[in-house]
DNA sequence: CTGAAAGCGCTTACAG
DNA sequence: CTGAAAGCGCTTACAG
């Protein structure tokens, strides 16, 4: 490791910072008062030409930066929103959070990221660290019970994604399309008995792509079974191995791609031939699923579209402004080689 | 999609929300003057214990929050960070991310994301626009100028992660010995000649890894060469394929594994195959190394603790207090099978 | 141990 | 068009 430091801080002297200039010293500079700088730099063009100028030259000459602490505690705005998610490290998240983030910095909005360790207390506990400073919170995949989250939302604008909860705004990318997809394509291949690898119990999201998997699967005359919860993690599908070969299934749907690698990975170990023993279907489509052999088939989620429109949605709820059209968020399966012909069928 | 909304949401009826207790409620509630309650809150113990039981009960009765941002107001402090990543979603960040998240929480810290998507000017704009409202930065991989990072932590709390600027806290994993290691590894299975696969010319640690490898490739009586610079992604690392054939060399080294995935996949489509017409070599490990066949060999860099260890040193500096000794953050080859005998070795 | 007062740096009615 | 004043919700010397 290296560190270095300024002489001052080895010193353990404090680096005397310059404190910053105010509307006062423009005020001083320009000879008007601190008012008239407030109202020259927030609403240009209301005042006089030549003040409105020499405001601004003053400023500049300055260095003058707005204190946004100062401005929200008047105010009450922070041109901040949060960003819950249930594991950082996930990779779902990133085009997610890159999404949001740059949604919001082109509102001159800053992002705050909070993680909850896939825990309702951590996340409610987080929830409170962050709130009150906050203009607003997206909730991805909460784990908080439902009246939590109406609680929040009563005294807090607040979006969630993959998570509904009644009387709530939320964004949920219409799962059946992948879902219906992914059967028919599993159906032609000759499969007729499938299994769904549920994740956390705590997730919603994951009952419900197995309540629409099982109504699509069912009215497509297909044997249909859930296995677990299992934790939504490589480990996790790893872990359910065992009980899908007992299962006797010749595929299966998993709540996540992180599951179907896991799965996908322990099945290769065991010498269970994938896709000829067992097909394996993944969910998001994340960063990897492309880069195993055999690669991932999997139900693509549009991530980076969610975070984005989530945080457009959250700040035109914070903005009061309407809302524009929702372009429509659907899954959509892509095809690999792990889905493939059962030797069984 | 779906898209709820409370009914009071979709009339545009302000949700009216409930404005949140003050001291001055607490106080007017409780009996005591404003200040006695922010003692009370403040510093437990240091009042009569009667007063102070009262005024936590009336706290209670009230909900009450504090407001961060009046408190910030005050003292300058907003207990917030930021990180600046020069990409969200390239992989190496997660672990960063997460262990930089988790060290300031549990310091009742909060973390601020922003991206600066590769520019120096993005980076720029983005510093300034979270610099006023953090009490210190984080700049990861910054793609800035060095006077620029010096005039920047002259009038904030800065730590630089994978950077080295003179004069200012910065934190850069040893990466002599997963170097060391990779070349010895190189050397070991009969490789004369290899080639480092550059990053893009803003970035530092690519010229910090060149430089190392440089050295000791030449002491250990290697040809060496460099090719590039390239876009540090998978489509970087594809687009080096034809000047990898061309050179010669029977191994690479990549500045990072996204680059080293992209170059072993275009490798994989020419029919060039690996390792034994080119052995691959990435850098930090990150997700998805293990995932290709043949899995990628990588230097793996120690991101967690790095992100850890930054924003410890970053609280440490701006709370004035002592730094606990530092860990020390080195690098270390993991040998998988993108790495062999060379067929004209 | 507790209170009255000033101040952090802005914004915004209210006057003129 | 511009200024004086109050206020946002805290904290912290300064008194007593």
């Amino acid at each position: 490791v290296s560190v270095d430091h300024t002489d001052e801080s080895s010193n353990t002297v404090q680096v005397t910072r310059k404190t910053a200039p105010t509307i006062y010293d423009i005020a001083r500079l320009a000879e008007v008062s601190p008012s008239t700088v407030s109202r020259a730099l927030n609403k240009p063009g209301r005042l006089n030409q030549g003040t409105e100028r020499r405001i601004r030259a003053a400023a500049d000459e300055l260095g003058y930066r707005l204190n946004p602490i100062a401005r929200a505690l008047h105010t009450g705005k922070t041109q901040t929103i949060g960003l819950v998610l249930s594991d950082i490290t996930n990779p779902v998240y990133f085009d997610l959070v890159r999404g949001a983030e740059r949604a919001v910095a082109s509102e001159q909005y800053t992002l705050v990221l909070a993680e909850s360790q896939e825990s309702a207390e951590l996340e409610r506990e987080t929830v409170s660290r962050i709130g009150r400073s906050v203009d607003g919170l997206i909730l991805v995949a909460s784990r908080l019970g439902d009246q939590d989250i109406i609680e929040l939302s009563s005294d807090k604008p607040l979006v969630l994604v993959n998570r509904e909860v009644p009387g709530v705004a939320s964004l949920v990318p219409d799962v059946a399309q992948g879902i219906r997809e992914a059967l028919d394509h599993l159906k032609s291949l000759g499969h007729r008995s499938i299994a769904f690898l549920r994740g956390p119990t705590a997730s919603w999201m994951s009952s419900h792509r197995w309540e629409v998997l099982f109504d699509e699967a069912v009215s497509r005359g297909l044997h249909v079974i859930e296995i677990g919860p299992n934790s939504p993690t490589l480990e996790g599908g790893a872990d359910s191995l065992r009980r899908v070969r007992a299962s006797g299934v010749t595929a299966v749907i998993a709540f996540n791609d992180l599951m179907a690698l896991g799965l996908l990975m322990a099945s290769q170990q065991d010498g269970f031939a994938v896709p000829e023993e067992i097909s394996i279907i993944g969910f998001d489509d994340i960063f990897g699923t492309a880069f195993t052999t055999p690669a991932v088939t999997s139900v693509r989620s549009p991530l980076g579209d969610l975070g984005e429109d989530a945080a457009r949605e959250l700040l035109a709820v914070i903005d009061q402004t309407e809302r524009t059209a929702h372009r429509p968020l659907h899954t959509t399966l892509i095809e690999r080689q792990s889905t493939g012909i059962p030797r069984t069928g």
